[in-house]
DNA sequence: ATGTCTCTATCGACTGATAGATAGGTAGCC
DNA sequence: GGCTACCTATCTATCAGTCGATAGAGACAT
């Protein structure tokens, strides 16, 4: 993927972060990324385009983070409770399918489509580590939740309130804890490359 | 409250449920309502206002209900998982405050406040009723993240998996269920007057 | 007469999107 | 080497539409 094409990306991620798919405008991106608003639509057509590969992109980056997390915890609530953590505790402090998915009624339906694919890996996956369907959709409801909360306060706390119990839940522990990590420090840190 | 202030509010409220804060504008509400939309910023000069003032009212009718619903069922968890259900099913399927707590960044200060009002509501109202602070913050995190993933799915259904252990929580309960209740639903209806 | 409410008309700003020019790189061919 | 023909990526300029907001006139009631 071209430099461009993934700093587009990252910025029209931050922005949907912070306010949804009205959130962001192609001038602005155009002008996050040091470029004009038409060369945004060179690589993304339409808006629902550029969203629609941000969302993808954030289910895919999400799954293999929980594939990786799972390797040095086996309890898989607290793997998740831990990675979502991370999205909270990040500069963006939102999951971007969490900020759509609440307004999923305004969505264009190829990206109201990309946000049902990101909860339904997040729901098959959790069932896939051995939670009952009922089970995993009360924890994802409870962390989404969370992130709401957190983001409606402005208080990080809330979160970690929130996902006390599911944080330590049980008891078999390994190490690797209190590692915060965000979207911008997750990746290859290809981003801000361009500034 | 005049007819067309109420009536104003309700059609915000609506747009603002699907749409949070940018899902709608002053030429909408005015075509909702039957008006032009000089005449809704005669009793809301400011966008802002007007959201500011659907979420106190949502705030208000909120805590009245759950107060009203707390006298036919006394075990607080199910109240409020049962209130927020009606949501769930109502028309618009979603809390105004969820969508807008979601986006809680992109939103003007005066707005952002009603919303942290209306959380604090809740979670204060919580502990009054005998929860510890962070188990009202699980209970409304799980509530309200059951909100988004069923909309985000399109199925109500994903509000009952997510919140069958609230619901049937305690087995001290009376009569009084299966009652959703939307905002339509909830008010004197006097919305749809001025079509 | 004053106050309440709605109207028409309009402002400047911003939106997503398109057309068309331009520059640089690369491959194929003489 | 030199010439041609694309391909990629960006630019300038512009379109029609929508946005929140305001000014000012009219209608009606008290």
């Amino acid at each position: 993927m071209s430099d461009a094409k993934t700093a587009i990306m990252d910025a029209a991620e931050r922005r949907m972060q912070q306010g949804g798919f009205g959130g962001f405008s192609f001038r602005e991106i155009a002008a996050d990324v040091g470029i004009k608003s038409s060369s945004v639509h060179y690589h993304f057509p339409t808006k629902e385009d550029l969203a629609a590969a941000v969302i993808r992109r954030w289910t895919e980056y999400t799954s293999d983070l929980i594939d990786k997390e799972l390797e040095k915890d086996r309890d898989p609530v607290r793997v998740w409770a831990k990675t979502f953590r991370g999205t909270a505790f990040s500069d963006a402090h939102m999951c971007p399918c969490t900020v759509l998915g609440a307004a999923a009624q305004d969505l264009p339906d190829p990206v109201a489509k990309e946000v049902k694919g990101f909860f339904r890996m997040c729901q098959d996956k959790l069932v896939a580590q051995g939670l009952s369907p009922g089970k995993a959709a009360e924890v994802l409801s409870t962390i989404t939740g969370a992130l709401v909360l957190a983001n409606a306060f402005g208080d990080t706390a809330e979160y970690d309130r929130a996902t006390r119990d599911l944080l330590r839940k049980s008891a078999a522990a390994p190490a690797a804890r209190n590692d915060p990590r965000g979207t911008a420090a997750k990746r290859p840190a290809k981003a801000g490359a361009r500034d």
